[in-house]
DNA sequence: GCAAATTTCGGAAACGTTTCCGCAAAAAAG
DNA sequence: CTTTTTTGCGGAAACGTTTCCGAAATTTGC
């Protein structure tokens, strides 16, 4: 009753194991009747082939592995979503694994995932990875590999990420068309694509009008640093009057500040951050966004991981792939 | 140098393969000498087994599947947090598959793991289930099962909930307090257990402080519907003081419409409702929420069903576990 | 009407583990 | 000094597929 196989199957019907498992599996070489017969028994008996023996035999496992640094964050979860669909549409299984942000948990995760688990691998590469050795590692050994959002400059693999240049200059920009002539710039300390490739936006919009009075703030993962941060920035004799965030959760973080200190946004600050939050829109004052389009990030990296799985080629520009990124004003940068 | 396998490192030592294997597993029938040459070599050339292999033969997977209706959502991302702790902790794996709510993607999903890809399983049930053969064909298949929030009442396997009864008659009876008088309901429209609950605890509160003006109104996944039954609500003679949203999506599309009516909250409306988002606090105004132990409830329903999967005995008490929900009291609700 | 090609299937090897069974050599028991 | 037990290891089966290699039976070519 338990287990229903291949060779309980062919038992029943008379036939060698490899008859029915070619019938399964439209073989030619098997006739239309047979192929029937055994298609029949094999859904009434509602026979599941076994994976793990299916995956042993082909040496592929028809599952994918997505590595995050939190899932706790709307960004990776439209990411998440975007893959599962890719993957559910062509029958694959998608791991999911945390690390937190922490390299060394990032370095075991893509240890592991070096003996045929999973077919190919795709990763937003935690922001405190400075040694990239693991990361080489299991390029090397031969394994799809897909970067997305966070990617890993060095290594010469396909990438899928937004703009983050491009729409920090014009978040920034926005800030100076809305007045600001002070603005900060939150950052993520960390030596990440993202990280350098934000703050370069923010950078040109300033030089491009014609200021050189950057201020940049580096900001990390614990809450009460960064209020703390800039609590002291907006107390201080060279308090902006703009904020861009480079992240979501530095623009909570200075709410929260702004809330405390009584500053009254947009009219004593303005502030804009990358979020991907849909709430934004009911914060107080709602929030200006730039949301990045992540669900497309993810189906598109699923996508090209797909390809390099299956073996087809590759187009040209499937090889770097940059979606743009969409400014949302809202009242935190209006008048 | 692609694979390396047993049988590659027996080579090399001069072992045979059985020995090897048991080597590496610490068996005891295997001197510390040989032992220590094994897993040296073992590291040396980066040996992982394969895991097909390793999992055909023993029958096991060390994967844990986690079917849910959506990611992009607070609840269920810290649910899925909950559940990597633990399962990284122990060495599974997670594979995550998202319904959307869709009754038969849940069932294919439940058909295709049936097979020994897992060895257990979480599901939070999608609200369009109404008939309950996939999930009782799956517990009938012996394979271990664990209902989180949305849980089958029908189907007797442990279950890990938040106490939604009772938090909506907490939620409920604060509205009362702060002054409301008419309060309607925005219930989701299922026969889902955590529906019912949540109702329940509504009436039972109105009950209670003698009221029988219960007014529920059933809304959807459909943004737009919502806000259309909300408006109707709003706009009719019957207008209530208070509305207590059942789930986040509904108190959102709530703000929504107030806005739209300059309906103004807490003075006109207070407004109370189930949310894990934290930026809630940041809404205008805060809006009070009644938060579920999300991240508790993924750890719990996933330690307990690493149990069962290792055939641990359970506790009486972790059959039926249920862990109390929060309500955060803040503008909405104030005076 | 016979050789050749095609169709349809069976047997067995292979994937890389784990584990059952057996068997020497060494140690313990008597 | 013999018998039993223990220790340490090797050989081979087993898990459930897929696929290679035939091999009858049927059809086609001439």
């Amino acid at each position: 009753m338990d287990n229903v196989n291949l060779k309980k199957l062919a038992e029943e019907l008379n036939l060698a194991v490899s008859t029915v498992s070619r019938a399964l599996r439209d073989n030619h070489e098997i006739s239309q009747e047979t192929k029937d017969r055994v298609k029949a028994l094999a859904a009434k008996l509602g026979f599941q082939p076994n994976p793990h023996a299916s995956s042993l035999r082909q040496n592929k496992s028809r599952t994918i592995a997505v590595v995050i640094p939190e899932i706790q964050n709307n960004f990776f979860s439209q990411v998440m979503n975007g893959v599962e669909d890719v993957a559910q549409r062509k029958g694959y299984h998608v791991l999911i694994y945390l690390t937190h942000d922490d390299h060394n948990r990032e370095k075991e995760i893509l240890q592991v995932l070096r003996n045929g688990r999973v077919d190919g691998l795709m990763i937003s590469v935690s922001n405190t990875t400075t040694n990239i050795e693991h990361l080489e590692a299991y390029r090397q050994s031969g394994m799809p590999l897909v970067f997305f959002d966070r990617v890993c400059e060095e290594i010469d693999v396909p990438r899928v990420t937004t703009d983050d240049s491009i729409a920090a200059f014009k978040a920034t920009e926005h800030l100076l068309k809305v007045g600001c002539k002070k603005i900060a710039f939150l950052s993520l300390a960390c030596n990440l694509s993202i990280s350098s490739g934000r703050r370069s936006g923010y950078l040109k919009a300033l030089a491009k009008h014609g200021l050189d009075n950057e201020m940049i703030i580096e900001c990390g993962t614990d809450d009460e640093t960064n209020r703390q941060n800039i609590r002291e920035l907006l107390q201080s004799d060279q308090r902006p009057d703009g904020i861009f965030a480079a992240v979501e959760k530095f623009a909570i973080n200075t709410y929260e500040v702004c809330h405390e200190l009584n500053i009254a946004i947009p009219q004593q600050l303005k502030l804009v951050g990358f979020s991907n939050l849909s709430a934004a829109a009911l914060f107080d004052p709602p929030l200006s966004t730039i949301v990045q389009p992540a669900y497309e990030i993810g189906k598109e990296a699923a996508t090209i991981l797909f390809k390099i799985v299956e073996k087809k080629m590759l187009l040209p520009n499937e090889k770097r792939v940059m979606i743009a990124s969409e400014i949302v004003e809202r009242k935190s940068t209006g008048k």
